[in-house]
DNA sequence: ATTAGCACTCTTAAGTTTTAAGTGCTAAAT
DNA sequence: ATTTAGCACTTAAAACTTAAGAGTGCTAAT
């Protein structure tokens, strides 16, 4: 398991070159371009040692090597360095998330960002265990409402009420008061159930009323907000694709929500999680990496950005950019309490 | 310009088959496969005949044929019958979109199933033109507010002020209603330079707290919202993209905002609109097709739903398919005097 | 311990042959 | 005057063959 000074240098510059190249490292190579003070001969034999241990694979016996996942977490775990965000990268994150909307759309913009940044599909998978902290009622015309829903991750939702009865202005407010007053801190998707429940329980008068919004929420809230992801045409210039048949594989696995969540889920609530290749359970995950951020509102995770794509990553670039998002979103989110000054 | 029963036969025969096998399609298929009362002598002459006259082309001399933009032109204007859509994709339509929600989420809905259903991408085209009606402001925080725009096309925005004093919540009303005053009417895209006017003008008392309110529409809504496309991945499957170069080009194409954009505008205001390759006057599109609809609400184009693929497309269940989602909208988009039943 | 040198392996590219699809034309049949 | 059978011809794609190139592992020399 330990490796000398001369081997992680070679390895490191295996994974550094074939992270760019996407072709197989051969020890000529490492020589002209890597300031190796080595033979050819000498790599190749301590690539060959390399192998042996598990670092490094070999497609076929006349090729190079390729780091294998063990070597692919040596490197994550011992030897990158940790790369600086360009200037550029820095500004199209600042631009891009400006703290303007609320929670969702928030993270949303920064799995977005992230995704054209590193090239790479993002997913954001929502925390489901989200509360109800404000509800509003506003009406749009004599058989509309809109009903304005603000969660305490600080998501606001807006579903709209088809009316069976007219409601007077005057009422709106009373409305709104007992609604809050009822709901409040309840788990956003059992809404429309609790609100059925609060118009058996007392609320007799306004039943019809309230049946109408619950309806409304009932549709206006899509549960299914547990994932979206961003970019995937992106992929399509990565040579490991262009193979057609890899790259329709690729997407399947995206858009079987199951095969990543899996995955994802078994990330520590607070840390950056990496899973290369065959560290996830899930086979089909085998040629893939899932770099993923827990973000967080007041000490509580309000979802997840995760990066996909071949193992071949630059993982410290992804690294970097999943930091810096981390961090803008600390002095971010709009909380109910205080409100920092955004930075200049 | 005259082709007579026979040539139409072959034609349509030619363009169908080519559609779902995605093959020059030769004398011997046709009478195999279609029953056509001519030997394949017969049909070989005839489409010698239709080749010349610029309906169907040949890719190589030992091809079949392949249709060509006229021929597609005069199949859609001539030959093809309309298909009724499948109770599966009525279903589907009418299970997503149920009517709930600003117009904005229902045309997004709908740009949604229409891809889905067809397995092309779908551009949705909202109109820039839209004005506001209404304005509400709803507090959040000590230090927050949101704002929730709702337009004359019947979509509502929410953006989020931060305010730089507090507000005493006696004077929000008295705040919503100045707005709605002052600013009902403007152009959506015009929102904050003239509420940054307003304030010039006569509003000095709430100087400070407008300004905090004009940034946070400056940021909250996204003038690009011009275009957004949906289900990129399904074109993947067709085999005129097993050329990954293919399908990048066509990727840059669908991300390359004026070159839909100038194509689309040229149809029609109250007409499904079918561009087919060469019609358009966009080089890049002279393999693709463009069929697009213009939907309404109360005689006013809210928005464009527009599929976009290979020439060799559906177009009848393509057309089935928008006319179904048209008719939908008629009674659905909500309305500020009138709100229709929705069908059952 | 390191390296030059070379035989060996295997992939990829390039070139060649084969196969098969489909045509267009001619001459015969209707 | 149409229609059709039949066949020579063209061409693309598939199957095979050969050549080139990359990179290794090993041996023997440094």
């Amino acid at each position: 398991m330990k490796l000398d000074d001369r081997k992680k240098k070679i390895l490191s510059s295996v994974i550094e070159d074939y992270i760019i190249s996407a072709e197989p490292v051969g020890s000529k190579t490492l020589v002209d371009k890597y300031n190796l003070e080595y033979s050819s001969a000498t790599i190749r034999n301590e690539m060959k040692l390399l192998e042996e241990e598990g670092y490094l694979e070999q497609p076929h016996v006349s090729a190079g090597r390729v780091p294998s996942t063990k070597g692919y977490r040596y490197y994550v775990d011992n030897l990158m360095k940790e790369k600086n965000l360009s200037m550029l990268d820095i500004n199209y994150i600042n631009n891009t998330i400006t703290g303007y909307g609320d929670t969702e759309k928030l993270l949303e913009q920064a799995a977005d960002v992230v995704s054209r940044i590193l090239l790479r599909p993002t997913l954001l998978t929502l925390k489901s265990a989200d509360l109800l902290e404000h509800i509003k009622i506003v009406k749009i015309s004599e058989k509309l409402l809109l009903v304005v829903l603000m969660s305490q991750n600080g998501t606001v939702k807006d579903c709209i009420a088809k009316l069976t009865d007219t409601i007077p202005d005057s009422k709106l407010d009373e409305l709104s008061e007992v609604l809050n007053k009822n709901l409040s801190g309840t788990p956003l998707e059992n809404l429309h159930i609790a609100l059925n429940k609060v118009i058996e329980n007392e609320l007799e008068k306004f039943s019809t009323i309230l049946n109408d919004i619950s309806e409304g929420i009932k549709h206006g809230l899509n549960n299914e907000t547990k994932k979206l992801n961003a970019n995937v045409e992106s992929i399509l210039n990565l040579p490991e694709f262009s193979d057609i048949e890899k790259a329709k594989n690729f997407v399947n696995i995206l858009s079987t929500k199951d095969i990543i969540d899996n995955t994802i889920e078994s990330i520590k609530e607070d840390k950056l999680g990496i899973i290369i290749g065959s560290e996830s359970k899930e086979v089909l995950l085998k040629d893939y990496t899932i770099i993923s951020l827990n973000i967080e509102k007041e000490d509580k995770c309000v979802g997840k950005i995760s990066v996909i794509g071949p193992k071949r990553m630059d993982y410290s670039k992804t690294i970097a950019t999943l930091k810096y998002i981390n961090r803008k979103f600390k002095n971010l989110l709009p909380t109910e309490t205080k409100n920092k000054e955004r930075e200049k």
